[in-house]
RNA sequence: GCACCCGUAGCUCAGUGGACUAGAGCACUGGCCUCCGGAGCCAGGUGUCGCAGGUUCGAAUCCUGCCGGGUGCACCA
């Protein structure tokens, strides 16, 4: 559509004297669809030329309909809706897919690489759905800017360090029950550290058994180490279970304790720079100027932090893999820390701080109440892609029980159903868990749109258009030029415009996606063209149809499996041909 | 106490400067399979857009204050 706004705006630019890029701006796509396709608002203009909007309008709409694409201009208020002649649009959108003119993919980003922290889950605790989030958003972006033409580092930065081992490790000595914690070895491990803080609570001590405990691991102690390797392994062998079943693949791996000996460079230059101060016995930055806290860089007792660590793996990124930005993908409760971290950067004369995002989002609530593993209140992302599976093959069977590859559909489906629930809302939104909410199957859900796909391939695959086979992504007849398609056709059904047209927003969605770092308007947008298409589908025969707008329809089908295909690529969400 | 985020239909959410009755999905009630997949389509009705001021030709949208919920604020990550 953004081509038909640059068209009009062109042609209005003569007539009010404003540059292009201004009115292409101003221009709107109506609330009604009745109303047009595009919408010119006079408002703005009433000043300049000191005139009633209404009358601005009335006195554009007829230049306006000396434009070849345009059939009707009429003021309506303050606004002049357009109406496109849709037989030329449709034949401009269709040979944009076609021809792929920045349509499913672009470059801006011109190969320049953008480093996502994401997923991160901390060692020894479950996967929980909170982790989740991070996980699909994270994803999903990469996904994005990677149709952008971006290079993207997919890093999960394990919470493999710190204080925590320390305390682990004691309640392993104290209560641990081996044979146990070789069956369940997360569960166990998150049992022990429930307890540690029940005894410590009348046991102070144990705060500083953990304490040593995680010195002697720094230290470099060989049982503690060893230890320690096993649970990081154990809780690996884990979370690639849940990743290979969400299809989530990362570039790089790297705990925190890959940065253990980057730490120490990281002080040097701080105070090199002399950006250090002692305060309270500790080493921080301050940031008086920017109004924040200080920035422990060191405790009193000489231990690096967790800012510490973010700064060694920031300089990491920007060095060693040549990131020229970094983004976060973190809850908004540590917003402070990135503000911190993004000005210590800067202080420190790095430029790329100015393009660190911290892409922060909602809590994951259960019940009402934040999700807890001190307390043991979670909800485990497994258990609950499981029983989406479930369900999701029982409803196979019932409904299509010859489906050939039924498990592996089942999964898709189900997993599916999990993502979008996710995705489909604001990231920055708490979400309040709701089993029966998210292995939904029916209205706004994931399902939904892949079954809409499944049907849309249903049909090309009777007109032996597509052999069924995933790898069938080019256009399913011979390219058309220009409107030759089309001209058979008498008028243009509603149903059938509508629904090219949302498709051809597209485009502007993706790259809004981008700019505002947010893939739920990717789902949004797939949400509409599925409605438009299920609604196109029940009133419009497509295979039965006269011979010209049965080649029309065909590619108008097709055109949706595609856009619904690129969506749920970009959400990270399988697309069976079948369900 | 200070800072940030959220507050729209019974529930989950769109809409975040513009047009008339503020829109979807879920749930509830009715229709629709000799016809391309009923995980679908169609029809039915709900709102002090948290409250009060202000800015504006125009505010759910911007500003201020207040209320409610959440999160954060120096040696955890």
């Amino acid at each position: 559509m953004h081509f038909f706004k640059e068209k009009l705006a062109s042609t209005l630019s003569g007539l009010v004297g404003i540059d292009e890029t201004t009115l292409t701006d101003w221009i709107e796509i109506p609330p009604d669809k009745q109303l047009g396709d595009l919408a010119f608002p006079c408002f703005q203009l009433a000043k300049s030329l000191r005139k009633a909007p209404q009358t601005i309008a009335s006195e554009l709409a007829p230049k306006l309909m000396e434009i070849p694409f345009i059939v009707k201009a009429e003021a309506v208020g303050p606004y002049v809706n357009v109406h496109l002649n849709r037989k030329e649009a449709v034949s401009y959108w269709l040979l944009q897919m076609q021809d792929n003119r920045d349509f499913f993919t672009s470059s801006t980003g011109q190969n320049r690489a953008v480093a996502i922290d994401l997923s991160s889950p901390n060692i020894a605790k479950p996967f929980s759905m909170g982790h989740l989030r991070s996980t699909i958003i994270g994803t999903a972006l990469a996904n994005l800017l990677e149709t952008d033409g971006y290079q993207v580092f997919r890093i999960n930065h394990l919470g493999d360090w710190g204080t925590q081992f320390g305390k682990i490790i004691v309640a392993y000595h104290r209560y641990g029950d081996v044979e146990a914690i070789k069956k369940h070895p997360i569960q166990e491990l998150n049992a022990l550290y429930v307890r540690f803080h029940e005894e410590a609570e009348t046991n102070p001590v144990l705060e500083d058994e953990g304490r040593a405990a995680f010195k002697r691991l720094e230290d470099g102690d060989k049982e503690t180490l060893d230890l320690w390797r096993w649970m990081v392994s154990v809780s690996l062998e884990e979370f690639n279970r849940t990743y290979a079943m969400l299809g989530t693949q990362f570039t790089h791996v790297l705990g925190e304790s890959f940065y253990n000996d980057k730490m120490a460079a990281v002080v040097n230059e701080l105070s090199e720079k002399n950006l250090l101060t002692t305060s309270e016995g500790a080493e921080v930055v301050m940031l008086e100027e920017e109004n924040f806290p200080p920035c422990l860089i060191r405790k009193s007792d000489g231990a690096t932090l967790y800012a510490t660590r973010d700064l060694a793996a920031a300089l990491y990124r920007y060095r060693d893999l040549g990131a020229t930005s970094l983004w976060y993908v973190v809850g908004g409760e540590q917003r402070l820390h990135f503000q911190q971290l993004f000005a210590v950067l800067s202080r420190m004369g790095y430029s790329f701080a100015n393009d660190c995002r911290h892409i922060a989002f909602g809590l994951m609530k259960i019940g009402g109440k934040k999700m807890s593993t001190r307390k043991g209140q979670i909800v485990r992302l497994q258990e609950v892609l499981d029983e989406a599976v479930r369900r999701a093959k029982d409803i196979i069977d019932e409904k299509n029980p010859g489906l050939k590859s039924a498990d592996a559909t089942a999964k898709a489906i189900g997993v599916g159903a999990v993502i979008f629930n996710d995705l489909k809302t604001h990231r920055i939104h708490e979400i309040n868990f709701s089993l029966e909410q998210a292995v939904a199957f029916e209205g706004e859900t994931g399902p939904y749109v892949q079954y809409t796909h499944a049907r849309a391939c249903s049909v090309l695959r009777k007109a032996g258009l597509l052999s069924g086979l995933e790898s069938t992504s080019e256009w399913v007849t011979e390219p058309l030029d220009g409107d030759v398609m089309i001209q058979p056709l008498q008028e243009l059904d509603s149903l059938s415009y509508e629904l090219m047209k949302t498709i051809s927003y597209f485009p502007e969605v993706r790259k809004r996606a981008i700019n505002e770092a947010d893939p739920s308007l990717v789902a949004k947008h797939i949400l509409d063209v599925s409605q438009d298409f299920n609604r196109f589908y029940h009133e419009m025969p497509i295979l039965n149809a006269a011979p010209a707008e049965r080649v029309f329809r065909l590619r108008l089908t097709d055109a949706t499996r595609l856009t619904i295909r690129a969506a749920l690529e970009i959400l990270g969400i399988e697309h069976p041909v079948e369900i």
